[in-house]
DNA sequence: AAAAATATGAAACATCTGTTGTAACAGCGT
DNA sequence: ACGCTGTTACAACAGATGTTTCATATTTTT
């Protein structure tokens, strides 16, 4: 990620005035402090007066040189494209401030949440947690309330590749029964977010006692789950709405089942040409072609 | 970013207080914004009120909540490595060696799906598709398959707020006789992309014809509901890997979700607060305080 | 059940922030 | 020398910052 501004910095370098040039090169030289220190502080040690920071900052098209400080400051978080997304957000806010902004930040937000699952370190936890679970005897999956959505569509599209996948959950609250024959060489995949469900928790300790490794998706480092994982994955929650959103889980677990798919290659592709061959005997689809006749 | 603080955080996580707590995860999963952001503000994001920000770093042994924020700060200064751009080689030079390149891409795709949902033509059906429901008696939910995720977690949010919500899935494929009682003054969501769902559509056309208005969530304006729907929310699902993502249509599920519970606003907050009663009566979830005392 | 101890948020406080108005200054052509 | 232009620092301002105080919960102990 490269700052635009420094790059524009370094273009107009020699239409600068003496001082104005002199803080462009401090802020080359440290762009870090550009986005940790305070104006005042960076004039200092520029050998400026603050008010030549505002102004150069105003030269280059900001309201101040506040905002150059958030610009740095989002590159230094890692999200290269976030002013450009908080620049649109902005255009678009003021062409409405309803719905239409509530949207427009939901999806704003969804955004980087994602783009940390594709930090180094997100995807060293993804490929660990692939790598587990694709040497799995059986996998199951345990999410409840919220999170039953993500385990949902892990547990469908493993089966469709058919891998062994287990459910947990069922009619008449029989769900935590499935755990009873887990042990070694199973892997329990649980997901939960704050607040934490209990069973959850629960469930991990009993497949952990009995010799399951586990894989578990949740939203902090501090989760309840983390003492007895052997892989976590970290999703974020946060939406500007009041209500948490579980779409980067569903995202990460997604993603860690293409892995997962990948490294079984081969037996992956049989096993959805099986799939189709049941599904299409069943009549479950709508034929692409030509007019589909229904039956039953 | 190797920080003591984070350490003696974790470790004397346990002994801390209830706001102390909060803050101290907030700080663990947010490092970045504490060097970054002021301290009233990381006050406003960890729902916490400043006082209790300086009091944390007093405990420690610190003067004030400054000198974290100064040791943050420095912590983030000695890693240039996310920064001026090598983070970016970094990535790009790892998304040519398998795994990472497969993650990369996944999330990378994703992120174009849902600015499509921000784009103004999507927020205009997102608001008509949230007036339609909004005004509904009840609400059918259907999705089969990998859109029952979808569903599922409108369905489990709708019920959150306390809106009228039926899922129409049932143990022993009972699940479309939920349908006989649906009619004028109700909706049916339904959801389906390619290859979409013989029954879908079936119980689309039904619903139609008792008088029922119906919202589709599809993955093309031909899609075979497009002909009954009176709202229809298009979601991409196309990935770099050989299966569908419902990742965008998830996110536009929980968008939908939002704003209908914005438009129910005050009756929306009471019934949360109803749930939560519900939930914590029945030791659903595991207490953010001290002991929590299990039951069950 | 009462009392002591602790934890917490609202408001108050002095301090510091970023910006702007003003005046001094240097360079430059006339 | 003169005025004109563009820079710059200084001072002043409104607003925000981090800390402390104090009264009020909340928890723990007696």
């Amino acid at each position: 990620m490269n700052l635009g501004l420094s790059v524009k910095l370094k273009a107009d370098f020699e239409r600068l005035s003496a001082r104005s040039q002199a803080v462009a090169r401090w802020m080359i030289d440290h762009p870090a402090d550009v986005a940790l220190l305070t104006t005042r502080e960076q004039a200092r040690r520029a050998g400026v007066s603050p008010a030549t920071m505002t102004r150069l900052a105003q030269r280059f098209g900001f309201k101040g040189y506040d905002d150059v400080r958030k610009l740095y400051a989002d590159a230094m978080r890692g999200r290269p494209e976030s002013f450009r997304g908080r620049a649109q957000e902005l255009v678009s806010r003021r062409a409405d401030e309803g719905d239409a902004a509530l949207v427009q930040d939901i999806f704003a937000s969804l955004v980087p949440h994602l783009q940390a699952l594709s930090s180094p370190g997100a995807v060293k936890r993804l490929t660990a947690a692939a790598d587990l679970i694709a040497k799995a005897k059986r996998v199951f999956c345990l999410g409840l309330r919220s999170t039953f959505s993500v385990v949902y569509i892990f547990h469908y599209v493993r089966s469709l590749f058919g891998a062994a996948s287990v459910l947990v959950d069922g009619a008449g609250d029989t769900g935590i029964d499935v755990l009873r024959t887990i042990g070694r060489g199973d892997v329990l995949l649980a997901v939960t977010v704050r607040p934490y469900t209990q069973h959850t928790l629960k469930a991990v300790c009993y497949a952990k006692e009995k010799g399951a490794r586990i894989v578990a998706v949740t939203d902090s480092e501090l989760s309840p789950l983390a003492p007895f994982a052997d892989e976590i994955l970290i999703v974020d929650t946060e939406t500007p709405s009041f209500f948490h959103s579980m779409t980067p889980a569903f995202a990460a677990i997604e993603c860690l089942a293409a892995l997962i798919a990948a490294r079984r290659g081969r037996e992956t592709l049989k096993a959805l040409v099986q799939s189709e061959e049941q599904l299409s005997a069943f009549g479950t689809y709508i034929l692409p072609s030509k007019k589909s006749r229904a039956k039953t």
